[in-house]
DNA sequence: TTTTGAGTTGTTCGA
DNA sequence: GTCGAACAACTCAAA
């Protein structure tokens, strides 16, 4: 080493370790190792083998997420260091390497992610620097909305009426804009492109660009875009994955490229202004509030990412099914809905809210297939894929989860493509191959006469899948087995 | 302690 | 086509 990278030890130098919390506005972590006035080093380390490792599509967003932070960066005189491998080795290495006082990062809430952190923290204060943790991921933290008698809620509504009277526990802090007095020196960083987060052969995000723009400035774009827009429509259009009613923020919250509070705040002051309807402006953070409940239910029930939530789940009888489970990630299982679900989630590395419920309910309660092979699909190829909602969701939809809707609720996709997809738009755009079938039959090619599907060109079994199971048996099926669960 | 009302997102069947 | 009931009981949260 040629001499020391260490400053002048009259200045403070902060570290920010980065994580889901990759933006500059509110961000309570960055903002505190700005304000000690010292040089900032950001770090953001990537460690494939946690759990939570971002999944391919999110790599992808993550990528970009990256190289946009570090050009917001840049001008703030903050440097963005990258790293690969064992955070609870690299973070105390860094910290002592460029003599920090202390280190400064956003909480997070995974047993496998606290785990780490509760490492990274006693190693930096066994070296004498001060670990400082922030809430910068929720509007209110795991420990902080109880019931009347203490303990955490297990049941959505009244939890979010808990939320809504409490309110944000936090205010928001506003993005730092003035640049660093005593810029950091430089330290070598990895280089983003040699972490191969984007794929090239094959690549299958090449359509990822036209639907996302990973940037802080897109997000805030977008939530601006929303809350003039398809807001005042929430309560009818969400449902509708032929038309463009929701926020599409749920990639950029994963990531952290916008934070809760901030959606929750210029929401609010949409409603103040009333621009914006009360009541569809309360829904749509009564959404925001579901991501909030999965991150209580994670934090409060850590064994979730594995383990069923109702504990008489640990019976249920699951089948396994390789054909079916390839032919349901494929988009090829014969359901038109679910197969354009499917196929959007792979084109896009999005799928519309009703469709992922859908099309979760045909892989656990049709196929009878494990929701956590579920859960690992969907990890993998969303880019908003969020340690929390997706384990929530994937049990809620199992009938194992928190407050999970009754078992005899099993979506039909073809009643839910009439009632959704009415005209069959979103079905025609993902599954051309029936594009042709009148709006009749389009749900349920099977129903089609001999002749309909001939001047259709469809041909079923060869230009598209037969379906692979029959719904109305499968559901018989799937009452029975939850049948025979609860009378073990 | 006991009681009471309620619980994101559905489907089918029969009148 | 439309409507209400049945589908099961159980657990949660608050009074």
């Amino acid at each position: 080493m040629s001499g020391k990278r260490t400053p002048e030890t009259s200045v403070k130098t902060a570290l920010v370790w980065l994580r889901r919390d990759l933006r500059l506005g509110d961000n309570p972590a960055l903002q505190a190792a700005i304000d000690t006035g010292g040089p900032v080093f950001a770090v953001y380390v990537l460690d494939e083998k946690r759990q939570f490792s971002p999944g391919g599509a999110q790599k992808w967003f993550l990528h970009h997420a990256l190289q946009s932070l570090d050009e917001n960066l840049k001008p703030l005189g903050v440097l963005l260091i990258l790293r690969r491998g064992d955070a609870g080795k690299i973070i105390p290495a860094l910290a002592a390497e460029f003599g920090a006082r202390s280190v400064f990062w956003n909480r997070r809430y995974a047993e496998d992610e606290i785990t780490t952190d509760k490492k990274v923290k006693a190693a930096l204060k066994d070296a004498g620097i001060e670990p400082v943790s922030f809430n910068g991921a929720l509007l209110a933290e795991p420990w902080e909305i109880k019931t009347k008698s203490g303990g955490p809620y297990r049941v959505y509504t009244p939890f979010w009426k808990a939320l809504r009277e409490r309110g944000p526990t936090r205010r928001e802090c506003p993005a730092p804009s003035k640049k660093l007095k005593t810029p950091p020196p430089r330290v070598p960083s990895d280089k983003l492109g040699d972490w191969g987060l984007v794929p090239i052969k094959p690549d299958w995000a090449s359509a990822f660009g036209e639907d996302w723009t990973p940037s802080e400035k897109d997000a805030l774009d977008r939530l601006d875009d929303f809350l003039h827009g398809a807001i005042n429509t929430y309560g009818r259009n969400r449902n509708r994955p032929d038309k463009h009613g929701t926020s599409r923020l749920s990639a950029f919250l994963a990531l952290g490229l916008i934070s809760p509070l901030t959606i929750w705040n210029r929401t609010c002051a949409a409603m103040d202004k009333s621009d914006v309807s009360g009541s569809e402006a309360w829904k749509f953070l009564s959404e925001v509030a579901w991501r909030e409940f999965s991150y209580h239910l994670l934090y409060h029930n850590p064994k979730i990412p594995t383990e069923p939530f109702r504990e008489q789940f640990k019976s249920f009888n699951w089948r396994s099914d390789k054909k079916a489970l390839d032919a349901w990630r494929r988009g090829m299982t014969g359901v038109p809905f679910v197969d354009a679900g499917m196929r959007e989630l792979w084109t896009t590395g999005w799928m519309h809210n009703r469709v992922r419920m859908l099309a979760a309910s045909f892989l656990v309660k049709n196929l009878l297939i494990h929701w956590r092979e579920g859960e690992r699909w969907f990890w993998e190829t969303l880019v908003d894929a969020d340690p929390a909602n997706n384990v929530a969701s994937w049990q809620w939809v199992a009938g194992s989860g928190a407050d999970a809707a009754p078992y005899f609720r099993i979506f039909n996709p073809v009643r839910q493509g009439e009632q959704f997809d009415p005209k069959g738009d979103y079905v025609r755009r993902w599954v051309p191959e029936i594009a042709s079938l009148p709006d009749k039959h389009l749900h349920d090619p099977s129903s089609a006469p001999q002749k309909i599907l001939e001047e259709a060109g469809v041909t079923l079994g060869k230009t598209y899948p037969k379906s692979i199971i029959d719904l109305g048996e499968t559901r018989k099926r799937a009452l029975a087995r939850y049948d025979a669960m609860r009378n073990e």
